[in-house]
DNA sequence: TTCCTGACGC
DNA sequence: GCGTCGGGAA
């Protein structure tokens, strides 16, 4: 357990303006930074887990569109969902926002929790996302670490550290996080970073697992499968390996992961996405 | 190759 | 704690 960092007021206080400062000139006009829709917001905080905001800039706007709120999201069948969300990359998150605007519909009559553990509870959603939805849906001073923020806290409070703990870094931002406005507070802190991303290159103070190599592999083929069945539903199994064209046997069990995922089912031998 | 407003099962 | 989950862009 490493020791708190004393950090003084003082300093807190030039960070604060330093960050605001930036804020004020630069900041990003994001669609969903335009609403205060919870639905909005919790959609865009989970096309955002692992995903680059110009990526989900393009999607979001068609996504919210065709399902602007709970009921429409719930009964809106998967196959329409899923189209829309191709590009977007972890589809598994398009059927976790089903069963969202499901559960959400039936415990919580429409309305999106307002407390950390009762989003963690949803699926799909973990710490970082349920603390972001509380802090820019409700403007409530919850703490939490995703990319942008590590590295402004890396940059001003842990600089020429190599590596930097979870807890450190919620340490710091629990004490420089401005209470005044959490919503705006976190905006700005994630701009900062996103500028110091293309200012600072590759000076990442956290341990990050590398990804294997996306090329000929089994996510690959998933997507590929799950495209194609996007594209011709009803398609027997042998039809399906047919027309991919891949290993036949890894196809097989392609199909019957993303079957038991939820993405697939299979009637009377055919594949279709509900 | 690396990275991206991570979550989840084991 | 480790593996897996997409896909696009730089």
């Amino acid at each position: 357990m490493a020791g708190l960092p004393k950090i003084s007021a003082l300093r807190i206080e030039r960070f604060r303006n330093t960050v605001w400062e930036y804020y004020r000139k630069a900041r990003r006009r994001l669609p969903w930074r335009q609403t205060t829709n919870p639905y909005h917001i919790l959609v865009s905080e989970v096309m955002l887990q692992q995903t680059q905001v110009e990526r989900v800039a393009e999607k979001y706007e068609a996504f919210i569109n065709a399902f602007p709120d709970f009921p429409s999201l719930r009964r809106a069948p998967l196959h329409r969902v899923l189209s829309i969300w191709q590009g977007l990359g972890y589809n598994r998150r398009a059927i976790a926002l089903k069963r969202i605007a499901e559960e959400v519909m039936r415990r919580y009559r429409g309305t999106v929790p307002s407390s950390v553990e009762e989003l963690i509870a949803l699926p799909g959603i973990g710490k970082a996302t349920a603390s972001a939805i509380v802090a820019f849906a409700y403007n409530q001073p919850s703490v939490f670490v995703e990319t942008n923020i590590r590295r402004v806290i890396g940059h001003f409070f842990f600089p020429r550290r190599e590596h930097v703990t979870e807890q450190e870094l919620l340490a710091v931002v629990e004490k420089t996080l401005d209470r005044s406005d959490p919503r705006q507070w976190y905006y700005a802190l994630m701009d900062y970073g996103a500028m110091l991303k293309r200012t600072h290159p590759n000076r990442v103070n956290v341990h990050r697992r590398r990804q294997p190599r996306f090329e000929g592999s089994r996510r690959q083929l998933r997507g590929v499968v799950l495209r194609t069945v996007l594209h011709q539903a009803g398609l027997t199994e042998s039809a399906l390996i047919e027309h991919i064209g891949k290993e036949p046997r890894q196809v097989r069990e392609v199909l019957r992961q993303l079957k038991n995922e939820g993405f697939l089912k299979k009637r009377g031998g055919i594949y279709t996405i509900s």
